[in-house]
DNA sequence: GGTTTTCCCATGATATCCCATTACATCCCG
DNA sequence: CGGGATGTAATGGGATATCATGGGAAAACC
């Protein structure tokens, strides 16, 4: 299961999306009829996207992260302390798809990537990602240099190299 | 079974709020009818939610964390010894749910709660809560902030931004 | 007997279902 | 190999169901 390509869909006037087949093809075969959306944890204005199950196991692995495993009665009943998984949960809501594979776009979720007449669905392996288009573009022209960059970086010593 | 998403409902005059229907899908098939709200056990003002076997199964799992095995002979003998479970049991109503979804918040709680016009119902994952509006915002505020320190310092040695 | 709870009906807004259309890709058959 | 046939993807829209809410009336409670 992994979210690849970027695509530009449309929204029509009842704030519908049709969710790219190249990821409805990634969602678990026995749980296609739903899938999670959340708010960025810090990057305002960007809505992340998962199936339940890669978005459950992600909590898991964060609560695992956060307590040793005998922190879960912990969590369960401490109210007052700050819970990362609780916290996702309550900016996350399950969508169901619809037959024919689209979905209706939450309001809080339109209004917090601010679309208008179209949302750039972008995969990022794990999950994917939706993005008001012009943001995106400028974030994908940043990111193709620190890229670039990266890549030089990544073999400081080397003497041969070079490429065919 | 997890409870996502955050949602205002109104309180009418006389009492009644409505169960969200994306929490209203996640109680079990076999038992919509009714759940269970209790006080929490350490922030006041707040109330807890949950299906009634979601309920039970804390409290097991907190009776076989808290004393061993062989607890719950104890547990059923020992008045005198401090008993979480059943302090938690007896802050706990079972709700029940009317056809058409909404249920009458008891007395007790809506003073906990602090509640006017509205109520805000928020996922936990595993539990869901009940919260003053005002009062939830301010919540959310700090755990906003929270929640991005958290996923900064996940990664000590990250030279890139990204999100989670 | 008066208050509270439960059941039922009403309503506006939204979401869902179903059918139709266009574009593009693949398939089939000669 | 070509050209029609078929299939799927993305989009549009009308009809219907559901959600959250309000309120009246019966039933239960003290």
């Amino acid at each position: 299961m992994a979210f690849r390509s970027e695509i530009l869909i449309k929204l029509d006037k009842k704030g519908r999306v049709q969710m790219p087949a190249a990821f409805r093809d990634e969602l678990p075969v026995d749980d296609r009829n739903a899938f999670v959306l959340y708010h960025s944890p810090n990057l305002p204005g960007v809505v992340n996207g998962n199936s339940r199950s890669g978005f459950d196991a992600m909590l898991d692995r964060l609560r695992a992260e956060v307590l040793g495993p005998k922190g879960s009665i912990k969590v369960a009943l401490d109210d007052e302390a700050f819970d990362p998984a609780g916290y996702l949960s309550a900016s996350a809501r399950t969508i169901a798809l619809e037959p024919d594979g689209r979905f209706s776009l939450p309001g809080e979720f339109a209004e917090a990537i601010g679309v208008a007449d179209g949302v750039v669905l972008t995969g990022k392996g794990e999950k994917f990602q939706l993005w008001n288009p012009a943001r995106w573009q400028a974030r994908k022209e940043a990111d193709r240099a620190k890229m670039a960059a990266f890549v030089r970086g990544l073999a400081p010593e080397n003497s041969g190299g070079g490429d065919a």
